[in-house]
RNA sequence: GUGGGUGUAGCUCAGUUUGGUAGAGCGCCAGAUUGUGGCUCUGGUGGCCGUGGGUUCAAGUCCCAUCACUCACCCCA
């Protein structure tokens, strides 16, 4: 025998059985965000490296050991998605949507790629689904974007395991005055920071507040805070967010040391955490990303969005037992002999065209092993057609729940089968 | 990139301590019922014991290497 091939590090094959969840959640995301008038965009799933380097910035995990790179055969440098909010940003910058409406909703769902070692919750190919709220600066658009994920989540039946972790970082003046302040009370103790902190330092010392070392934590415990820092319209941009959640009865944490990785964010930043996942346990991270716009070249234009973990939401789902029940057959039709296959074809064509799903035996069994997989596949009716049954162009029609079974005309058959959907 | 754990039937796993004919449950196939599912009983299919090398009369079991999976760190959805 040849040699097997493998599925590559990371990557999962979702088949059925596992599929349905999928399905269910995929639908469920659809129909929420149609109620709130996202409407769904999709774009390629590579892009010009550039693009995210720029967009997510050049100092990010994702963007410095993370990216699936490669050069095509014209010398260009291209990149395999690690997220999608660039790519969103590029098309709306590409195709002009700032001139058909002055708020434009879009959400999205799709593969990501990132090569990071593979835990529980995380893989090399993935899958976030997510929405963007572009033009927009006010807080209200933050609460509504917020909570078309809370009403995901409600839908799902896990809202209750799911804690909303919310922090402002601020405008850019508001952060530039407090990474001063972060520096000057970190710089007496420098040298004792671990590696990684010592060199966001420089580049991005806000950072620094989250990081899970130990020693970090100690030496960041009485550091300035991030909120005393907002200048008036940053503090009351988030004063109002905080109050529309309330007014919403959306719960959630105030987190001061919530500093998203990503380079993008202004004001809003927002994590939803679940204790039933592992060590990797948001299956939300959103924020405010006023500049990536005009970084990417596009004009200055507000924005806010989110992504979640489709693999990770489903993680809880089923640690909730939130299972979805394998699909049901409607009719097995049981075939006898191979001279009812003509007239056995055309029943199938018949009740298949009117909405009925319908398997037949491809194995020429037994009608007892024919019986059996109609068991096995949940089949609400069998209906049976051997030599003396086509022959009076009747069927056996058995109702399989009380194992009842009556001689019938094939058209009694099928309207007997639609009555009782 | 670093550390821990695990690799035996389609699935979940025992067997490894103390080397001696590869097992269980579930699933699948069939029979009991010559054209009738589920429950029950009976039988059957299915394994280079991750891979390569070594020790030994003899290796799933001991030794070395290697690969894969998995969890955690870093970081993130």
């Amino acid at each position: 025998m040849a040699e097997k091939i493998q599925r590559i590090k990371g990557t999962n094959d979702i088949i059925p059985g596992e599929i349905e969840q999928w399905q269910q959640l995929e639908q469920v995301i659809q129909t929420v965000m149609t109620r709130f008038a996202y409407r769904e965009i999709r774009t390629p799933l590579f892009e010009r490296t550039e693009l995210f380097a720029r967009g997510v910035g050049e100092d990010t995990d994702i963007v410095s050991k993370e990216m699936y790179t490669f050069t095509d055969k014209g010398g260009t440098s291209l990149t395999l998605r690690p997220e999608l909010t660039a790519s969103v940003v590029r098309s709306y910058i590409q195709n002009n949507f700032q001139q058909t409406s002055p708020t434009v909703k879009l959400w999205y769902q799709g593969s990501i790629f990132r090569q990071e070692r593979p835990q529980k919750g995380r893989f090399r190919q993935f899958h976030q689904f997510g929405a963007e709220a572009i033009g927009s600066p006010y807080p209200e658009t933050d609460v509504e974007i917020i909570s078309l994920f809370w009403e995901i989540l409600i839908q799902l039946g896990v809202s209750d395991s799911v804690t909303l972790k919310i922090n402002s970082v601020g405008d850019e003046e508001s952060r530039n005055a407090y990474r001063d302040a972060l520096r000057a009370f970190l710089k007496p103790g420098l040298s004792e920071l671990s590696e990684t902190s010592q060199r966001r330092f420089q580049t991005n010392p806000l950072r620094i507040l989250d990081s899970k070392d130990p020693q970090d934590k100690e030496l960041t415990r009485d550091a300035p805070r991030l909120l005393d820092y907002l200048n008036d319209s940053s503090a009351q941009h988030y004063r109002t967010v905080l109050s529309l959640l309330e007014s919403l009865d959306i719960p959630f944490q105030q987190d001061d040391r919530l500093v998203r990785g990503l380079d993008y964010y202004t004001h809003t930043a927002f994590e939803f955490t679940s204790d039933a996942l592992g060590a990797q346990d948001a299956v939300c991270g959103g924020g405010r990303y006023d500049g990536l716009i005009g970084d990417l070249g596009g004009s200055d234009t507000p924005a806010i969005g989110w992504a979640a973990g489709t693999e990770r939401l489903l993680l809880v789902m089923e640690a909730l037992g939130k299972k979805v029940s394998e699909p049901a057959l409607d009719c097995y039709l049981a075939v006898l002999g191979e001279a009812q296959r003509p007239v056995a074809f055309n029943l199938l064509r018949e009740w298949r065209a009117a909405g009925l799903s319908c398997d037949t035996d491809l194995q020429r069994r037994s009608l007892k092993a024919q019986l059996r997989e109609a068991n096995r596949q949940n089949a609400r009716f069998v209906v049976i057609l051997g030599e003396s049954e086509r022959e009076k162009s009747m069927v056996q029609i058995k109702f399989m729940d009380t194992g009842e079974q009556t001689e019938m005309s094939f058209d009694a058959a099928l309207k007997k089968m639609m009555d009782t959907q």
